[in-house]
DNA sequence: AGGGCACTGCAAGGCATCGA
DNA sequence: TCGATGCCTTGCAGTGCCCT
């Protein structure tokens, strides 16, 4: 690299140069009496004009004498590729916040939302959206965690790649017979190894073929074990009656672990889920696991859309295949984490990919089989065949891209946030609900359009009013924008 | 004012070295 | 022998600013 290739005088230099100059370039001004030195950024009137500036901030020479005003494009000393990556980075932490936001509302039982959107009317996660994220000194806030954290959150969002699957939190208790069973190499603390069950001989999980890719990470598939102790396939040949059974009180787990505040009615919460876990989600991936030949011990995943659906499916198959050695059914603890990892921005990415493609269109219980399937082959084959950027594109094109996207995108996001929490609660979770039915999915072209019940209404009706009690009800009403 | 060359920063390829 | 790593060279896009 000629990283180390020196920079920084604006002005000429002489034959015996400064020592801060490279050889070859020390060689090629020794014919010459000077050699011509450029500066790192020039100010925007001297770039403007075209003639040199010393860089002295905050008014450089030149802009002194023609009494311009002088301002500068970067701060001094960063190149624009730097400052590119920098606000990227930003950008991208500020998206993933209100996406984060936006994935949790979605995906919550509509009281649970609405005490959410509550929440964020009274200002409370205001610091963590756009906008907010700098301290006073300009420093920048180290990314927060909405306060409506999964209590499964057992990440530490270390960037440390597949070793991700391996490391394990001390919230996840699996005795040690267990985890050296499957490989794993789990760091449990001293009075969870006292309490552990001593060793004992685990029919249920077969010990991992050594030729498989990640050891620790994967099973050979188990079928899904009868009352009767016989073996089947959650195939078609499955009590639908009994798998549902089974479904619903896997779901109501899943919302308890994974939902925060005030819980919704039972009933609720078993309609959410299970409107979105049907059968054939678990019949799909059990067949295409079987063919697969085996499947994640654990699955683990951040907080997106997917991540009730996919956990709960997980822990359904998990749950139906096997018990822990001492006899206990496996918990979601054991069968899936939260957290988010190098690798799984390839999953985000390719789920992105998915829920944009014709096979989105489709149920999402169809595209949760197919990413509980695609999972583990993702992470075996970890994308090598990955470009950062197009062909032909330079990086820097591709940053200035990217950076128009992301911008793009979390301006819709911040809109759509900005619209719920102005919105009254009942117009909100209309809005909450066709988020959910997948109408807006790409907020880039979200609508803005609500029903208006009342026509009569002057569009230009000040925001207050729209929070104006009518009857000891919200008036049913709310803008266009 | 601005054409166009000099220069910088960055990425990628080539090659040498080292350890398994 | 092969993969990992580091250094050096080369090429190029983007920017600075000389000079007409």
């Amino acid at each position: 690299m000629s990283g180390s290739r020196a920079v920084g005088f604006a002005t000429w230099i002489d034959g015996e140069a400064s020592s801060t100059v490279d050889a070859p370039h020390e060689e090629e001004s020794a014919g010459n009496n000077k050699k011509r030195h450029q500066g790192k950024q020039a100010c925007q009137q001297c770039r403007r004009r075209k003639i040199k500036c010393d860089e002295t901030r905050p008014k450089c020479k030149s802009c002194g004498k023609a009494k311009l005003t002088c301002e500068y494009e970067l701060p001094a000393g960063q190149t624009r590729q730097q400052a590119l990556v920098e606000n990227q980075s930003k950008i991208q932490r500020e998206l993933e916040a209100h996406a984060s936001l936006i994935s949790t509302l979605r995906t919550l039982p509509s009281d649970a939302a609405v005490e959410v959107l509550n929440r964020l009317r009274e200002g409370q996660y205001d610091g963590i959206l756009v906008g907010r994220r700098e301290s006073q000194d300009g420093t920048e806030v180290q990314h927060a965690s909405f306060p409506w954290e999964y209590p499964v959150d057992n990440a530490e969002d270390d960037a440390s790649g597949e070793d991700d699957e391996t490391n394990s939190d001390a919230t996840v208790s699996l005795p040690q017979s267990y985890t050296q069973s499957i490989g794993y190499n789990m760091a449990l603390s001293s009075s969870q190894q006292s309490t552990q069950v001593p060793s004992m001989p685990f029919t249920g999980m077969p010990q991992v073929d050594q030729n498989l890719p990640h050891p620790g990470y994967y099973a050979p598939y188990m079928a899904y074990q009868t009352p009767a102790g016989g073996q089947q396939s959650l195939s078609m040949g499955t009590p639908a009656e009994q798998l549902r059974h089974g479904q619903i009180e896997i779901s109501q787990q899943v919302s308890q672990q994974f939902h925060m505040g005030p819980l919704a009615e039972e009933s609720h919460i078993t309609t959410d889920l299970d409107e979105y876990l049907p059968c054939d989600t678990l019949q799909w991936c059990d067949t295409a696991l079987r063919d697969l030949g085996f499947e994640s011990l654990v699955i683990r995943s951040d907080r997106g859309a997917e991540t009730t659906l996919a956990a709960a499916a997980h822990w359904a198959l998990s749950s139906a295949a096997r018990k822990k050695p001492d006899g206990t059914p496996i918990t979601l603890n054991d069968a899936f984490r939260h957290g988010t990892s190098k690798e799984n921005v390839s999953i985000e990415m390719w789920w992105n990919q998915q829920t944009r493609s014709m096979l989105g269109r489709e149920r999402l219980a169809h595209r949760l089989a197919f990413l509980a399937v695609y999972i583990p082959i993702i992470r075996m084959a970890k994308l090598t065949c990955e470009y950062e950027r197009l062909a032909g594109q330079t990086r820097q094109q591709a940053l200035v891209e990217n950076q128009s996207k992301i911008q793009h995108e979390l301006e819709a996001h911040a809109s759509l946030i900005s619209t719920l929490r102005t919105l009254p609660s009942d117009a909100a979770v209309e809005v909450l609900d066709r988020l959910r039915g997948g109408q807006y999915d790409g907020y880039g072209s979200f609508p803005w359009e609500y029903p208006v019940d009342n026509a009569d209404e002057d569009a230009s009706v000040e925001e207050d009013e729209a929070f104006t009690e009518v009857g000891g009800g919200l008036k049913r009403y709310w803008h266009r924008t």
